[in-house]
DNA sequence: TAAAACATGTAACTAGTTACATGATTAG
DNA sequence: CTAATCATGTAACTAGTTACATGTTTTA
């Protein structure tokens, strides 16, 4: 009850609530630019955090659609975000199924092999496309001047920034790759020409 | 007990022992360059792969240090990877506490700031050191030649040079964020110029 | 002399996934 | 006429974390 009920997904939530008040079901699509969680989490968090007023919520009635719970933040849940976000932050390593694979490149033949790379060079161009979508959202948004570092435009832009230049490394890497398997090397391939970009 | 007990992380212990047999604690050791699991996961599934044939084990004593259980793979257990690998992949994104913090960089001043994107950078050159030792320890292994896309040594290769790129571009990143909190920016800031490397 | 490394295991908890449950509207 | 979207919730499960439990040797 009166024990600290706080955890990532919270924070998550409190912090998308920082910009705008969402229901659940639209925090549930926002939070998944950061990490999937399914509705089945979010409306059970949403009431705890209300019950320990971290936000608060209005019903809004709706034609054609659901009744639906709007939250916003309270000043405790913008409080508890500010202390959140200088709290040490430990760097531990992802889960990424796609690199066990990688691992394991060497058991498949030439074809396999370049049709597995191929496949993720494409999902993530196609994850660029839509973040490219997104920023010219932004641009639209700010009116193509982000005014100074602490509109929260400016945070949005950097951390999509961020997004589309990891993305933009792997298409670079699994080319690379598909080279490698198309014998574009020779014995001086070890010295990761690739990295000098 | 017969029904299917596979899952991402049965399939990295076996991806493991593909290359090396080794004891539950090294497994435990080596799997952390993929994801954090702590040894309390590894025992209880290691015994589970192996009552379902996946791997075998030996006792080995040792002096000065306790017995140990040294696993490898079965030919069902190659099967199974060889499988595994071709599956198809689900493009889940990945939880980053990180990026949730720079979503809300809009809340700090300019010092609290910089400090979180600098404690950032500094985590990703330690690890990009560590990663660089390693690289070299694969290149030493396989006598700086890597003969084939079938070896093992190609595989573990490509996916080190993949994790190093991905570091080096947040590097660059960190950076250009450092740069844009100390005023190097105009109206013009938008175009992206960080992202033409 | 305290902590870390080596080595294996279990117990109790929190986080995350999939399925069940309901029900209107809209798009293909 | 079937699936998707909007909307909220619970139940049952698997995955992952932290703590308990034991014991030796080596390093700081």
């Amino acid at each position: 009850m009166g024990r600290n009920c706080m955890n990532t997904l919270t924070f998550g939530l409190l912090a998308i609530l920082l910009n705008q008040s969402l229901s659940g079901y639209d925090l549930m699509l926002k939070i998944n630019t950061f990490w999937n969680i399914p509705h089945s989490r979010i409306y059970p968090t949403l009431a705890k955090l209300e019950q320990e007023n971290y936000v608060s919520y209005i019903m809004i009635e709706q034609k054609g659609k659901p009744d639906k719970k709007v939250y916003s933040i309270t000043e405790k849940g913008i409080i508890a975000v500010k202390e959140w976000i200088l709290m040490p932050l430990d760097s531990s390593v992802k889960k990424d199924e796609f690199h066990l694979r990688v691992y394991c490149t060497h058991l498949l033949d030439k074809e396999r092999a370049i049709k597995l790379i191929k496949e993720r060079e494409e999902n993530i161009l196609k994850k660029i496309e839509v973040r490219k979508k997104r920023i010219e959202e932004i641009k639209t948004q700010c009116d193509n001047k982000i005014e100074s570092t602490s509109s929260s435009y400016f945070s949005r832009y950097i951390l999509i920034s961020k997004l589309i230049s990891e993305d933009e490394i792997e298409v670079k890497w699994c080319r690379w790759v598909m080279g490698l398997y198309n014998n574009e090397w020779g014995v001086n391939f070890l010295d990761m020409s690739f990295l000098e970009f």
